[in-house]
DNA sequence: AACACGATGGACT
DNA sequence: GTCCATCGTGTTA
């Protein structure tokens, strides 16, 4: 009853485990960020996913097995944080997009990262934060010295949307709501664009995951 | 080998 | 709302 996730928790749909990490902790020493939105990339047939031409040098990590990282440099300079999900070879993945600082707030600063009274907002920060580099894609979250996830207390009520900056994505990926935030903060990047539920698949169920 | 562009963020109008 | 830094990756030839 450590409070870790375990690999099982990852090993499902990236949207039902995106669902299920709002309100839990990444922790990296002495930093503890609450997770407060996220994207899930799905497979197959996502064309929004890095994982849509197949298998490549950088997506490597996507088709291996859920709960490992992946972290890759977007525009040349933002590193972003994902967390792969389902089973071994699917190519699935989770973004994460804004936390809530938990503690450790002064190793965010040293890393350059903007003071912001909602939080940590957008994956750049995100990543920037936790000191993230794409040396980190394949290592399991739950190495010594990597960082982790841990049980938090999931948010009241969960709000979804589209994905952002996805436009390249065929216009049915393009629209799906898995961009999915906690209701009831802040830290949250454009909140207006978000409407309030889970989308249709997860309508039922979708807290099936239990362990402790 | 060339080239277009991105799962962004910050500055600015 | 607009502009653009910055460079690795993937596609195309």
């Amino acid at each position: 009853m450590s409070g870790l996730l375990p690999a099982s928790f990852f090993s499902r749909d990236a949207l039902q485990v995106a669902a299920d990490l709002l309100g839990a902790e990444v922790v990296r020493g002495e930093l503890a960020l609450r997770i407060t939105e996220v994207e899930a990339y799905r497979s197959p047939g996502d064309t929004a996913n890095h994982c849509r031409f197949g298998p490549t040098p950088r997506n490597a990590p996507m088709w291996g097995p859920a709960g490992r990282l992946y972290v890759y440099r977007c525009y040349g300079l933002h590193n972003l944080v994902n967390v792969v999900t389902g089973s071994e070879g699917e190519g699935a993945a989770v973004l994460l997009r804004a936390v809530e600082i938990v503690g450790g707030e002064a190793v965010a600063r040293a890393r350059g990262v903007p003071l912001d009274r909602r939080g940590i907002v957008g994956p750049g920060l995100v990543g920037r934060a936790l000191g993230a580099d794409p040396s980190w894609s394949h290592h399991p979250v739950v190495e010594p010295g990597g960082i982790e996830f841990r049980r938090g207390h999931p948010p009241p009520q969960v709000r979804s949307g589209p994905r952002i900056g996805v436009d390249y994505a065929a216009p049915a990926d393009r629209d799906a709501p898995w961009r999915l935030a906690s209701a009831g903060t802040r830290a949250v990047s454009r909140p207006r664009a978000l409407h309030p539920g889970l989308p249709g698949d997860l309508e039922s169920g979708w807290r099936g995951f239990t362990s402790s």
